[in-house]
DNA sequence: CGACACCGTTTTGTATGATGATTGACGACG
DNA sequence: CGTCGTCAATCATCATACAAAACGGTGTCG
C-alpha cells in the first residue's frame, strides 16, 4: 500500500488547515510562529514546515520572514483541492455551500453526461453501467449505495475522456460523499431518484448527448430537493457535521 | 511584498513539478532517492523534502518507505492546482489541451457569466466595465491588452459571488494568459472579439442573463477559432511554449 | 525639527547529522 | 513449494546551528 507520506506531517496539515477553513484564524491574520507551533503540536520544526509548506500550495497561507505565516483571503484558496474540500466539509456544510456546489455541479455534469455519451469508450460505459447495477442492487447498505452512487457519477467523468472533468470530479467528490450520506442517512435511494439514475445510465449508453445532459440536470435537480428536505426540517440544525 | 517562500525551495518544486508534468518521469517510475536530488539540484534534503512535500500535496507524486517517490497517473494529478496547470502550460501546449481547455471554458464561463449578470453587485459590475475599457483603449501595447483581457474574465468569475467559480478562474488563468497571448502575440484583438467583449460586458450590467451567457459562448467559439488559427498554419509548430 | 542611514531583533530559510520506522526483497526453513 | 523471518534501503522525524530578510528603533547629520 502507498501510504502517501508520514502520520504526523499530515496530521499537522490536517490540524492546521482545518483550523484555517473552519475560521480558527480570521484572513490576514498571522499563525503562532514555527516555534510556538512545534511546541502546541509536540512535533520538530521539520515537521512542521513540511505542513504548512503544504497549506502554501494549496494557497491557503502565505509566508514571508519576519512577518510570519499569514492566512491568505478566501478567493486566494483552492477550492477544488480535495484536502481543502474536505476540510470545509469536516468544519461543516450550510446552505451557502450547498447551494455553491450544485451550482457548479448543475454547470458541469450535465456537460460531462454529454461527453460521456458522445465519445465514452465501451469500457467506459461498462464502468457507468456496472456501477448503476450496483446501485439497484437489492439488499440495502447504506455504506454500499454511497460508494456506488459516488462510483457512477465518477464514471462518468472519466468517460469524458478530459482531464479537467476527471479532476474536478476527484475533488468534488469528498463533498459528493457528504451529500449522497446526508440524502441516504435514513431511508434508501429513493424510487424516483434511481429512476433518474436509470434515465441517465441508459442516455449515455444509447450515445444521445443531449438526453443525457437533461436526464442528469433532472436528477440534480430532485437530489437538490431530497437534500433540502434532509437538511432543513427535522434533520440536524443550520450546520451539519460530517461523520467521524 | 509578500514572498510567499524560499527561492530554493520553490525552484526545487518547480524544477522537479515542471519535468514530471513534462513526462520527463512516466507514471509509476520513481524519481531519484532524496539523497540523489540534493546531489543534482545543489540543495539540502531539508529543502527537497519540502519540494516533494509540495508535488504530493498536487497529487503528482506518492512517497513510501523503501519504494521511493513516485509519480502518480495522470488522473490523480489536480489539473486545477494554479502551478499545476503553470507547468503544464510552460512545458508545451499542443492541440488536445487546448481542446480539452476550451471545452470546460465553454462549459463554465457562460454560466459564470449568467451569475454574473443575475446576482453581480454594482462594484462587480463596475470592475467588468472598467477591464473591458482598458481592453478597448487606444493606444494598442500587448502585454496590457494580454492583462486587461484576462482581468475581464477573472471578475467575471469573482462576480458570481461562488468561491468555486473564483478557484476556477484563478486556477485557468495561467491557461487564459497564455492562449491571449497566443491570439495576440501578432496583431491586437481584432475588432470583431472586441465587439463579442463588448457584448458581454453590456448583457452583464443589463442584467441580462441569458444574452450573457449566449454572448459569452460566441466570444468563445471566435477566440477558438482565431487560436486555431494562429496556431495551426505559419505559426509556430504543434506545441508552442511558453514565453520565457 | 526632520530626514536618512545604520544596527539589532525577530522570524523564516537552509544546511547538517543522527536516529527511528516502514516496507519490499531475499533467503532460510519446514 | 510455500511460509516466515531477517535485512537493507529509504523515507520520517528530530535537534541544532547558522544565514538571510524584514521591520522597528535609534542615532547622527543637515
Amino acid at each position: 500500500m502507498i501510504v502517501g507520506q508520514g502520520k504526523r506531517c499530515a496530521a499537522v496539515a490536517s490540524e492546521l488547515g482545518g483550523r484555517i477553513v473552519a475560521g480558527g484564524f480570521a484572513p490576514g491574520e498571522t499563525l503562532p510562529t514555527e516555534a510556538m507551533l512545534c511546541a502546541q503540536l509536540g512535533v520538530s520544526r521539520t515537521t512542521v514546515r513540511e505542513a504548512v509548506k503544504q497549506l502554501h500550495g494549496k494557497g491557503l497561507v502565505a509566508v514571508s520572514p519576519r512577518n510570519g505565516t499569514r492566512v491568505r483571503a478566501t478567493v486566494h484558496w483552492n477550492q477544488f483541492d480535495p484536502e481543502v474540500l474536505g476540510w470545509r466539509v469536516a468544519a461543516g456544510v450550510d446552505a451557502v455551500m450547498l447551494d455553491q456546489l450544485y451550482e457548479i455541479r448543475d454547470c458541469f455534469e450535465p456537460r460531462a453526461c454529454q461527453l460521456a455519451a458522445s465519445r465514452g469508450s465501451a469500457g467506459d460505459h461498462a464502468a457507468i453501467a456496472g456501477h448503476f447495477t450496483e446501485l439497484a442492487a437489492p439488499g440495502w447498505d447504506v455504506e454500499r449505495g454511497i460508494a456506488a452512487d459516488l462510483a457512477f457519477h465518477l464514471a462518468i467523468f472519466v468517460a469524458t475522456g478530459n482531464v479537467f472533468f476527471i479532476s474536478l470530479g476527484a475533488a468534488i467528490s469528498t463533498a459528493l460523499r457528504l451529500s449522497f450520506g446526508l440524502s441516504q442517512r435514513r431511508a434508501p435511494i429513493p424510487a424516483a431518484e434511481l429512476r433518474l439514475h436509470e434515465d441517465v445510465c441508459h442516455a449515455i449508453l444509447s450515445r444521445d448527448g443531449a438526453a443525457a445532459a437533461l436526464s442528469m440536470r433532472r436528477l440534480l435537480d430532485a437530489s437538490r430537493r431530497t437534500l433540502a428536505i434532509a437538511a432543513a426540517p427535522g434533520g440536524p440544525a443550520q450546520t451539519l457535521e460530517a461523520a467521524p
